[in-house]
Order: C-alpha cells, then sequence, then structure tokens
DNA sequence: TCTATTCCTTTAATTATCGTGCGACAAAAT
DNA sequence: ATTTTGTCGCACGATAATTAAAGGAATAGA
C-alpha cells in the first residue's frame, strides 16, 4: 500500500560493514529515517511516518533505538565516528608525508566519505545547528576531535614552512564551512546552480577547487613542493 | 508565569525599520518564534510555546500570520529580501569601482547584514536546507538572484582581468559556505572553538580572513590594486 | 523430539499535545 | 454610531510517542 524503501546502497555504505548482522527491518527503519528527516525534519516526521515507510511495525522503533530521540542519536553518532575516524587516519600520516599532501588527503577523505553518505550528511549538519544539550555533548565527544587533528596539521605545517601565517581557528572555520556547504545544501546547488550535487564528477571538481585553496591561501609559495597526489593516488 | 522576550534589539534591527508601525503583541511573536525555532526547530516548538514565551494568546499567531506555517514563511522572505538587497547595493557599484573592491564590499554586507540579524539567519540558512515546495519557490525567487549578482561580479572581474579565469559556479558556492557558516555554527564555534561569535570583534576577524581569500584565491596578482577599502572604509 | 530461551514482531491502550477556528468582547478608528 | 482591529478563552478533531502484554519463530540444550 505504501511505496516501500529504495535500496540505494550508495547511501549508506559504512552501514553495510558496520551493522551487516542487522535484521531487515532494522536497516528499513535506518534508512526511512535518514530520507523522511532530511525532507521533513527530526520533529516533522512521526514514528508512523517512519513505520510506514520502512513497512514495519510502528513499536519496532521504540524497540531498537529507545525511541525516536534515540534513533536520531545513533544516527548522528554514526555518522561521526567514521567522519572523525577518516581525519584520524589522513592525520597519522603526518609524520611520514609533508603537512600540505596531509591536508590535502585529510579534505580528500572527508568528501569521500561525506559523498557516500551524502543524505546521513546532511541531516547530521543540519541537527547539529541546534543547540541542545545532546548536540553540545555530540560536539565536545566529535567535533573536538575534528579540530584537534586539522589544528595539528596546520601547526606543523607552520612549523616547517609550508603554510603561510594564520590564524589557525579561522582557518579551521573557514575550510569547514566550505566542507559541509555541497553536503548541506544539495537542493540549492541543484536548483540555484543547475549542476547535480550527487554526480561524482561535482564533488571531484569541487575537491579540485578545494585545493587550489590550499594551494593559494594555505601554502606559502606558489610552485608545489610535491606532485599533486590526490584526485588520481 | 513565563519567562518574557528578551528585547534584544540587535537581534532584529531591520525589523524596527520595515515595521514600526507593528503592534508590541505582533513583535512579541516575531521575537518569540525566532528564538524558539532555532533552539528546538520549527516543527519542535508549538504554538503555544510561542505564544506563552511571547505573552500572548496563541490565537494571535493565526490571526496576524496565517498559522504558524505562515509565519516561518514570513520570517524567511522578510530575512532574504533584505539579504539581496545589501547584494544588490554593491553590485550596483560595479561599473564605477573595481570589480574586486566590489565583491568585497558585497561580503561585507551580507556579513553585517547576517550579523545584525544573527538569529534570523540562523533559522533561515538551516531552513533552507530542507527541501519542500515552498523552500524551492523561495530559492528560485531569492538565491537565484543572489547567484545572478554574484556571478556578474566575477564576469566582470575576469574581464577586467582582475580575478583569475575559475569555474563560476563553483567559485560562488565555495564563497556561499563560508558566508554562512559562522551564522549557521555559532554552537560549535563556541562550544569548540571557545571564541564568542556574536561579538562584533569576531566577525571583523572573520571577514578579513573572507578578504584575504579574495586577495589569493579570487584575484590574479599579490600586489593591490588599490588601497583596501573594507573594515575602515 | 521435546523443551526452554531468546529474539523479533504485533496488538492495543495510554496519555499528551498539537494547530486551528469560533464567538465574544473591548478599544480605536471612521 | 458603526465599522474595523486587536485580543482573549475555549473546545474540537487529529495525531503524537511510548509501553505493557502477548504472540510467533527460530535456535540451542537435553
Amino acid at each position: 500500500m505504501n511505496e516501500s524503501v529504495s535500496y540505494d546502497r550508495t547511501l549508506w555504505r559504512w552501514f553495510l560493514v558496520k551493522q551487516e548482522r542487522d535484521t531487515v527491518s532494522k536497516r528499513s527503519v535506518i534508512q526511512a529515517a535518514i530520507q523522511l528527516f532530511n525532507t521533513k525534519g527530526f520533529h516533522g516526521t512521526s514514528v508512523r511516518d517512519i513505520a510506514s515507510k520502512a513497512d514495519v511495525n510502528v513499536a519496532l522503533i521504540s524497540y531498537y533505538f529507545n525511541g525516536k530521540k534515540g534513533l536520531a542519536e545513533f544516527l548522528m553518532t554514526s555518522f561521526l565516528e567514521g567522519y572523525v575516524s577518516e581525519i584520524e587516519t589522513a592525520y597519522q600520516q603526518l609524520e611520514t608525508r609533508s603537512a600540505k599532501s596531509c591536508l590535502i588527503e585529510a579534505i580528500h577523505r572527508v568528501m569521500e566519505y561525506q559523498y557516500l553518505n551524502r543524505q546521513l550528511a546532511r541531516f547530521v549538519h543540519r541537527e547539529i545547528t541546534f543547540d541542545s544539550v545532546l548536540i553540545r555533548e555530540i560536539m565536545t565527544t566529535y567535533l573536538s576531535k575534528e579540530k584537534y587533528y586539522f589544528t595539528r596539521i596546520f601547526e606543523v605545517g607552520f612549523a616547517r614552512k609550508e603554510f603561510r601565517p594564520q590564524p589557525i581557528d579561522y582557518l579551521v572555520m573557514q575550510m569547514k564551512g566550505m566542507l559541509s556547504m555541497p553536503f548541506l545544501h544539495p537542493q540549492y546547488i541543484l536548483e540555484v546552480h543547475h549542476i547535480q550535487p550527487n554526480e561524482r564528477y561535482f564533488i571531484e571538481k569541487y575537491n579540485k577547487q578545494l585545493n587550489e585553496w590550499i594551494q593559494l591561501t594555505v601554502c606559502k609559495d606558489k610552485k608545489w613542493e610535491e606532485r599533486p597526489l590526490v584526485m588520481n593516488g
């Protein structure tokens, strides 16, 4: 009777890794919730909406996630866990590679991760703009880590005289704005710029733009100190 | 019984201009709505919440704004109208001044406008990340104009060989990400970076960072073609 | 094969809150 | 004096999220 969930696997790839053993119902709920939260918002969608879209019983949501709020919290923490671990991976190469290539790699990983979890990314980024106790906790747990890794990369870049001296916090903020924009505003990109935000081509071109930003405003010289290693490995 | 609205005039200064003749009740509703929408979201706040915070009767909301939905729509269109008019003002100086100083002025105006209407800006920017028919209409009405003005500025900048040739759409998107970030994520700035986002000092420094971005990634040469005229212009 | 246990799912009921519209009434404007 | 505008209390119908209790299916131990 109701349209059921379309299993677009690209939208939640890491769920396949982390939660392969989950019930079909549970995964349906997750999938339906992400989609509905994005169009109608968290408070705007009822558990009935989710349940009927996922084609399961309403009570299942409370059973699995401890209520609607628990479901949202689960989605956010799951996403952010993977998010910061991507940055961490890039950060760990800071000792063996240049700060610049490390930064490029971090950005590339973040973009790729968000691209693979577009819908979820949008939900999380939006939800984080509220201020509640839950959001505050989440921020001190995950985004502080993110800030730490980025800050370290910049600090090392300054120390090695790769980067132009700049106020780090503002640099990080500026960068975060650019990193989240495509996923927070896909509708804007589609409707106003008439560009398809979920085609791979878009994200690659946007990434190239980010690399140019690194080259021109972050780095000190215009000349490349090593071959550009992003995009095609 | 309930805490009433704190009349922080800086939060809605343009309302004083545009709607001086409004009732006290109406303005209270607007003020209360903005504050509540930001902490609990649109669907998360009830009309009763708004009414009790504004210390007026519930029915007044329907009376003034045609229901809760009408209230949100009013807030968004009011904000965006002022928003694009700021950009338009800067755009009109394109013929008499350099593209660069025009862009700097546009950005400065946008930041100032958003700063003066911080809370409202946050609400609107967040709400725009949804996709509904209303949002789509709003985008084609207002954000298309915004895109047009920015695009023109860049085009002229290319034509006059002030700017480095770059894909305009991606430049605009990148810029929009940076322009909305401080107002969409004040909580992040405060909680993670321990910087006060609603102190004037912050927005000035952030603006300076944006000017550097213009200088380094948008413009062609490093040398300044005219004295920097923003900030104390 | 029988039984016990665990996990998954459903039914049904509870309890609360939602947005809106109606009618009345006072103040202000005409 | 009459129309308009602002404000209020109230109640209607709808819908919200959650939980307690029980049914069902599969599995593991005997």
